[in-house]
DNA sequence: GTCTATATTGCGATAGAC
DNA sequence: GTCTATCGCAATATAGAC
């Protein structure tokens, strides 16, 4: 146990919700495994949602902080395409069942998610779907190409295998297949799919 | 209120289930909206989670007839994968925010997981990868195609939709975009994405 | 079969000692 | 700041009258 007790109640709050989700995450718990009073949560966050709130604006930052170098502004729209994907899967293979909070949090709203999560969300999907147009303006998507489409599709197939737990992933995919071609797989559908020319 | 009280308790159910989840609908909540008492939810399924089981079921079964009309034996393996992507769109059409109820399964598996929903995956996934690959040895698809990662990210493409809700997609589809031309957006990625012969 | 009433458990939050 | 003790609430499940 180091650092303070509102940062391990952090560090075991993401821990737990990420694994379990909200509901089924109580504070007695998290507390526990920080090593902390149940009553800190109140303490120091104002309550459970509270403390739900600061894991995923931490987590948000961390992700915000990380598609700002997996998609650098100054390269090719494609570059940019191409790192959203590496750096989603990259970001999740660092910190692993993270993503699932922030998709469970797309699937099942919180109060927190209009004020934390729409933001972020509309940055990264509007900077998706501008590059989307710079590609097909560019020659490198298929004209008549819809970037809201095409920006849902990808976000669709770098999301999906992480949303769905381990157990079904292992219904869907082989046993201890690992994600190590994934991403590759994935720009490859998405680059032949939206930019061959002709059926 | 029409039919009997196991009925009506099963249709709220499905409702509120497949709206709010299993943990935040309360066996209150779906006596009340089935005008039935809470007491009812135990005499008839043993409890909420027997509810929530045969509800799960229900669904399977419904879906499961919907699919083997869908994705039809008999026909060549590149209609049936068709089959799979527009029939998953005509059942969520008929059912909307159902298929949430799944996804949300496969995310966060409840103690019904393993019973109900495994068996069905593992069948659907099947036929999805063997139709794939009958598909390569035909020459529709491109040769050295995973069938796995394939339908993998078939099945993303055609659930991740549904499973955001309604909230998230306003953010990353325009507002009030009509899902119509999805199904065959998807598929025209698939066929193009694992077709394309080269580069 | 259907109801009321209640047993029981677990939750989040808080008051107050230290 | 951190603790114990507890309040108040809502949940599921059940016992028992009708």
């Amino acid at each position: 146990m180091d650092g303070s007790v509102k940062e391990r109640l952090l560090a075991a709050a993401r821990a737990l919700f990420s694994e379990k989700g909200f509901d089924r995450t109580s504070v007695r718990e998290i507390a526990g495994a920080a090593g902390a009073n149940a009553a800190s949560v109140s303490y120091y966050f104002g309550g459970k949602e509270g403390l739900y709130r600061a894991v995923l604006e931490e987590i948000w930052e961390e992700l915000k902080r990380h598609f700002g170098k997996s998609m650098p502004e100054n390269r090719p729209p494609m570059e940019r395409i191409e790192g959203f994907v590496r750096g989603l899967f990259a970001f999740h293979a660092a910190n692993p069942s993270l993503i699932r909070l922030i998709n469970r949090e797309l699937a099942d709203p919180t109060p927190c998610f209009e004020t934390v999560i729409v933001p972020h969300v509309e940055r990264i999907a509007g900077i998706l779907k501008s590059s989307i147009s710079e590609s097909v303006a560019g020659g490198d998507l298929r004209e008549g190409t819809d970037p809201a489409i095409a920006a849902l599709l990808l976000a669709s197939m770098s999301n999906y295998v992480f949303l769905v737990g381990p157990v079904a992933r292992r219904v869907i995919l082989d046993p201890e297949r690992s994600l190590e071609g994934l991403p590759e797989a994935i720009l490859t559908v998405f680059r032949k799919g939206v930019a061959c020319r002709e059926a």
